[in-house]
Formats: structure tokens, sequence, C-alpha cells
DNA sequence: AATGAATGAGCATTCATTCAT
DNA sequence: TATGAATGAATGCTCATTCAT
């Protein structure tokens, strides 16, 4: 109460869903527990997001653009010069060691668009971002199958709970690359 | 009425889950839904499985085993003298080509798995089966890395609906075997 | 709660659900309303009539058949030798003098079923009730025009609020009959 | 945007509830419903009508003025040689065989004025209108003894589905007459 | 005068689970 | 052993109305 005009409302309510997901999964996400977490009215949260989908969205949306960010603030995949599959290697390294919450987030995504049909494109789009990022450093075909193949490693490591092994990703990821 | 006894009641469960999941999703299972599917009382399902987790497990290993059966009679993968690359590519194509229930079943299972501790098991022995199953063509990293390559590119098709290009699939796990 | 047994359960939400269409119109039938009503707990209503059209189509059967017991049990419209228009106007008198809350229940059976098909049989199954019970005293299509002439008087008194003119009723059913 | 200055905001959004009201039933009649019909914004709705019930009184008075134009219009009922019967069976011929929205509107104001203090002179005026229009070529309580019977022909086409048998109209309203 | 934002109450419905039989 | 009945909690969503601008 007492907030009645709060300009930021909508971004709040979207950052609020990033950490439900990353918290409690895709099914912990209810209108519900995103409007505890933003601290904002039940009603605020429909307002602003008419559906779940919608508001899911918004959110998986923004965490790409996150995801995004981070590799062009660190230059990443940009010297020509480099070892394509050593660095790829690397950087998954760094993002499977840190919080997993944003890697768990990119995957939920992936897989719920499996039954979400609104969730396709942007699941589309985080393939082609990062398929177009990787084509500048050779061509769009191997560009394709290393996504895939990056793909399959984090569900491997995810899923069966193994450990990262950096130097085996590095050697797979060579052998597409050429 | 009148099923009292019914010797098959738990497998019928099972089986009826199954197509549940084909049809609805993992998210789409529940106690009612299985009980409408398999023509039983709602009673019945509670008390084969106590809850819904252990009936999910009960269901995705025997999804597992049905596809492994599937492999196993067509003598898939044993031809030691066959093109593992261009043999794997037409598997996939088959695989995806027909009714997807059983594809869209296995990456809702890598997708529960994500959040279900319970379900990680059953989702790493699906790996593990098909790797194995692959390790005896070629050596154990290589066909990790086959496994991993074959869950990206499954997961491009299914979630950006882009049709399956085999001659493409076959190109790039061939840079992956040598 | 401690009413854990309760075999008549199902009646006792049938009779609180015409109590509160009674008091509050067909609009003012939820779920919430009948089960405070009838003293149970929400679910209790849910679970016995999966949708409130069910239990609406419930309760207003219900309704029906009170009014065609107490037609029954006054021996009403069945002497032969007695005058019909007479008569029936004597009928709509009392009905219509009495606690109204029946009378409205009707009508709004009557014109809810012009937006919701379940309720359309139930409709039909009114009229057809008095119209065959009128066809014994003279012809059907005499027996459906009074039916008509009938309702159409009712819907006068209850939406003008002008008091019931016996003699004005019988004067125009009379002309009706022959 | 940019239709601040919009002198016939209000009677638009008449036009827009009688369009809702004739599509949905008085139950889809909402602010939001009729915001969005009337290419409106939702609070300009409520700026122009403080309640619900106040534009359902002034979408349902203009949908009455409306039937009354057209029968002006087609000079109906004014020819005191015709035939009185005859003519209205054919008028409600016409209203019954063409769109049934204005026909289904009539019925659903005198459900609601059933319930709604505030629409029973609406639904009044309509009787009244009718009844006064035929008292011109017949005596008063024949006129309202027409529009009862009208009415209860009417409701048994609506609610049974039967399709509208124009002689059998013609025949009792006959009587009536006479 | 006009409106976008906000909100608290309410809704139908679904559900896992418990329990008496 | 099996199951129909029961139930409390939760869910997505809609809404009339209020209010600050």
């Amino acid at each position: 109460m007492a907030r009645r005009h709060d300009p930021e409302r909508r971004g709040r309510i979207v950052e609020a869903a990033i950490r439900v997901v990353g918290a409690k999964g895709i099914a912990g996400l209810t209108h519900r527990s995103v409007a505890a977490e933003a601290d904002v009215p039940l009603g605020s949260t429909t307002y602003h997001f008419a559906t779940l989908d919608e508001l899911l969205v918004a959110a998986l949306r923004q965490a790409n653009e996150g995801f995004a960010k981070v590799l062009v603030s660190r230059g990443a995949l940009e010297d020509t010069r480099a070892d394509l599959a050593a660095e790829l290697a690397g950087l998954l390294g760094e993002w499977l060691a840190g919080d997993r919450t944003g890697v768990e987030l990119e995957y939920e995504l992936y897989l719920a668009a499996l039954r979400r049909p609104a969730l396709r494109p942007v699941a589309a789009e985080w393939c082609e971002d990062l398929a177009e990022r990787l084509a500048r450093r050779t061509d769009p075909l191997t560009a394709r199958a290393l996504v895939a193949l990056v793909d399959g490693i984090c569900l491997q490591v995810l899923l069966t709970g193994a450990s990262y092994d950096e130097e085996y990703a590095r050697e797979v990821l060579a052998r597409v690359v050429r």
C-alpha cells in the first residue's frame, strides 16, 4: 500500500520473475510467487502481464540479453586469431563454474519451449544469437554445429551432475571446428 | 467397475502415464489424468504409486527401455563396418520423422531432471545407454561427444521447428567421429 | 470438519443451490456461495459437480420436479369437466401470490437457457411437462399456445411489478382455449 | 491514442455495449469488454458511465428505440384494414429469421430485469411500447394479451431451438384478437 | 476532461493427498 | 486389497472501482 505511483513496477516484476525461475524453476513461477518476490500486490502482476507466458517471455528475453551483454563486455569470441575451440571451452567453463542460476535458466527456457510455443521464438533467438556470433569466426554450418554441441555438453553436465571437463570439451569442439 | 482383480493394473497405469506425458507433457501428468487415460479409479493410481514422482520415474524408465528395444530389434549401430556418422544421422532422421512422442518424451525427461533430482538417474541412464552402445564402435570420449551432439541437433530441430537436415547432421557427426 | 462421512452431501448441495438462486439469482450462484449455504467445504461442491452448469442443471431439474409434485398433489388440471381457463388462471394466481422464489426460479431458468445451452433441455422439459398435462384437457396446439401465454403473463407480472389480474388472465386464456 | 477530443465517444460506447451484449450476453458486458469493442481506453468507459448498470440501461434503451424505428420505417401495424394476427405473425417470422441479436437482446433484458430493479423500467417500456402500438388496432386488454403471447411464442422458439411456425402463431394470435 | 495504473476481492477449477469403508 | 469421497491449498485469471496525473 501507499505505493500507487511506481514507474518501474513492470521492470521489477520481470526481475523478480527471473529470480523465481532461478530459484524454483519454471514450474515454480506463478503470479503469486512473483508478486511475493517483487513485493507487489497480486493484481499488479496480472495487470502488467496478462498471462504467465507473457511474463515468462519477458523474463527469459531479459535473461538472454544479460548473457549477450556479458559476452560483449568481455570481448569474447572477437579475437579472430585465437583458438576458437579453446576459447569456447573456456567460456563454458566459466559459465558452468559460477552460480548456475543463469545456466539453468537458459536450459529451462530451451526445454520448456518444447511444450510452450510462446517460448519458441525466444529459444530460437538464443540459438541464433550465439550461432551468428560464432559464424564470424567460422562458417555458418560449423557455427550451428558448435551451438548444438555446446548445448549437448551443457546438458550432460547439468543433468548428470558430473563436473565440467574443459579438456574434453576443447578436444571435441576442435574436431567440429575443422 | 467389476475390475477388482486386475493383476496388470500397475503396468497399465505406467503405459497410460507414458501416453499422457507424450500428449500433454510432464506438467500434464496428474493422478487424475493418468487415471482417466488408464480407465482406472483415481484411488488406484495413488495406491500403486504413492507419489507422482514415483510414477514418473517408472514411466520414463519404461520409455527408455522401449527405445533401447527398438535399437536392438533393428540391429542398429551393430555393424562395425558401416559408416557410424551416416548411420547415426539416418537413425536420427527416422526418429524425428515419425510420431514425435518418443523424441519429446526424452527431452521432457531432460527438462524435468534439471529440477527434480529423483529423475537425474533416469536421465543419466538414457545418456549412458546410448554412449555405451556407441562406444562399441569408437572410443568412450568420442561416444560421449556424439551423444552431446545428437542431443544438440535434436533440440535445434524440436525448438526451432526447422526440418531435420540429414546431410548436415552426417557431416558434423563425421567431424566428431574422427 | 469431522463430517467426512456424509452420504447425503450431494443432495444437500443441490438444495443449497436452489436457495442461493432463489435469494440471489443465477448470477449469484458460485461454488463459494453454495458451499457456504450448504455448510460444506468449497472442494466438496466441485467434487460433486465438476462445473457450475452441472450444479445448475441439477438444481433446476429438482425445482421443476417440485412444481410438478405440487400440481399432482393438488389434483390440478385433472378434472375434465372444469373450466380449463379459469382453473389455469386460478393456479397462476396462487403461484404468483405466494413466495415468489419458486416463480422467479423457473423464469431465471427459462431465460438463462437463452445463453447457456446446457440448460436448454431442462427448460424444454418444463415446457413440455406443462404442455402435456394441458394436452389431456385440450388439443396439443392449444396446449402449446396456453403454455406460451402463461409464460408471457407471468413475465409481465414479474417484470413490471404489476399485481396479477386473474380476471384478465382468465379472459385471454379462454380465448385461446377455443 | 490521439483521440482526446471525441464528442461522440459516449454514443460509441453505448453502441459497443449493444454489440457486446448481443454477442456474449449481459454477463459478458464488462467495462473491459466494452472498452475493447469500442476501441477506447478502459478509463473512458468508467468516466462516461459510473456503474455498469448505468451503461446497461443506456444500451438497452437505445436497443429499444432501434426496434421501434424499424417498425415505424416499415409502416408496420398501421394499416387498420389488415389482418392483425397475420401481420403480427409475419413480423415475428421476420424478426426471428434474421440475425437474432436483436431478439436475444430483448430477452436478455427480461432476464436481467428480473433481478435488477434498475432495468425494470426499461423492460416495462419495451412491453408498453408494443402494447400501445397494438392498442391502436384493437383494445388495450387484447393488446396486452398479444404482447404476452408474442413473448411466450418467442421464448419457445429461442429456448427449444424449434423453428418458428408462422401458421401456428397466426392461428393462436387470431384466437386472442377476437 | 480524461486516462493509465493500480489493487483487493472474487471467481471456477485443479490437484495431491488423506481417510473411512 | 482397493477405492469413492472428501478436503484444504493453490492456480490463473477477471473484474469494478479508485486514484494520481
